[in-house]
DNA sequence: TAGTGGTCTAGACCACTGC
DNA sequence: CAGTGGTCTAGACCACTAA
């Protein structure tokens, strides 16, 4: 620990630990020394280590548990892909959602939270040309693999394009709700997705099992009829630091 | 100040403030009341208000001028739009980057910090397929709108499809570097972005302006030639909470 | 110089986990 | 219960800014 150091001992520590996990001292999974441990060793303070590993938390390398101790994090970096080009999702019954947790090796699992009908949120509610009392459906979903909390989804349609609730019942991923879109005479053929980086809400933060500190992906992902409407609304939430969002497109000459 | 609350002191104090600076109680631009000053009207430590001032800081509201105070951000919200669509980049000799900036109504500014030729990182060389020792141009540029550093972006170009660092001057965005790039025989016609969030390191963090604790986008885009051979890899760094990056697309039927 | 934010300590107490 | 992490204080000192 180098005093006289214009970097200040808790990042010198923080830097040290950070090395020390990369090298491989310390294992995914594995858990830190305990901080009066780590106190002892860098003989410094116990708040000076709180504020080391505050630092490896804001930065996804560990996970802490209250009273268990600070774990390492099993770098879970998912990879979301929108492929853009020629070769298309396929037309099974199936979401892109679940696609991509499958190549990725792991078993997708989706909880429907709520399916109701609401006054949307103001940004959501100008993207679609609303007035204030007008209602949207709305579907509100949990994501996991492996029984892992990794996605919360939320899609607004309006209620004029969706007719009624009946729309999204039972849940079958987008897929499913753009084919009765389609059917209603509403097929979306274009897409935006606009990305964000935030801090989470408290709820978000419980949910998804990661500190307050810690950024979240905030992806709008519009789908848009033939006549040029915005005809759905979806807005995912992403632990930022476990994913890695890829895009793909093929420039026209 | 409630002291039996679950949450926290600090986290009620950062609460507070972030309520004050959205309600419009302290305008962007302008400086928070000084930590002994917080201190005194919380009745609280002024380690507590340091560290509600740092979980503003994570969150990107205000940015911490040493000496000076604690500034509001003044949200320059910069939109990155990729159009994938039919309507696509026009052939200007101008950069994506100029174009955008433009359409914000910034006044653009790169600078090219170093043209040279490297051994890339090892990310780098696996996507290209090289040795340990095949060396690639590398074209390292910071980015600026209203003198206000918004961008790193360092180009990397296997020496095989480059030939000569001449390639590289003078400095004409990626645009002429494509076609010259065309000229050689090695056309882009797919490109892939991968986006990444995470932890600036120091020198990033100084450029960018901001705190060590604030996240970044890491933006890899690929451009890939008509024999599927990847021709060109740019990184991008911008400051991720001040930035919405945008996709957009048409679905093929 | 006075005022700002940044760091550090010693010691305390609390909440949570697991035995 | 002991061991873990989380919070808080009082007080101190430092570094930077501005007059």
């Amino acid at each position: 620990m180098n005093l006289e150091s214009p970097r200040s001992r808790y990042q010198q520590v923080a830097d040290d630990l950070r090395d020390a996990i990369k090298r491989g001292d310390h294992p995914p999974g594995s858990t830190l020394p305990s901080q009066p441990e780590l106190a002892r060793r860098y003989g410094l303070n116990q708040t000076s280590i709180n504020r080391a590993i505050a630092v490896l938390r804001a930065e996804g390398l560990v996970r802490v548990e209250h009273g268990r101790g600070a774990y390492v994090q099993e770098i879970p970096t998912v990879k979301r892909v929108r492929r853009i080009d020629k070769e298309h999702r396929p037309h099974t019954g199936s979401s892109a959602y679940a696609e991509e947790m499958r190549k990725s090796g792991l078993t997708p699992r989706t909880e429907l939270v709520r399916v109701d009908t609401v006054i949307p949120p103001a940004e959501i509610a100008e993207l679609f040309g609303l007035g204030e009392t007008e209602r949207t459906l709305i579907r509100h979903r949990h994501m996991f693999a492996e029984d892992v909390p990794l996605q919360i989804a939320t899609s607004y349609i309006p209620m004029s394009y969706a007719g009624s609730t009946d729309l999204a019942l039972p849940d079958t991923g987008p897929t499913g709700i753009y084919s009765r879109l389609a059917e209603r005479g509403h097929e979306p053929v274009r897409f935006t997705e606009e990305i964000e980086v935030r801090a989470p809400d408290p709820a978000e933060a419980r949910f998804l099992r990661i500190s307050e500190g810690q950024p979240v992906f905030e992806v709008l992902r519009v789908a848009i009829d033939a006549q040029d409407r915005p005809v759905e609304a979806c807005v995912n939430i992403l632990a930022a630091l476990q994913w890695r969002l890829s895009y793909s497109w093929r420039q026209e000459p």
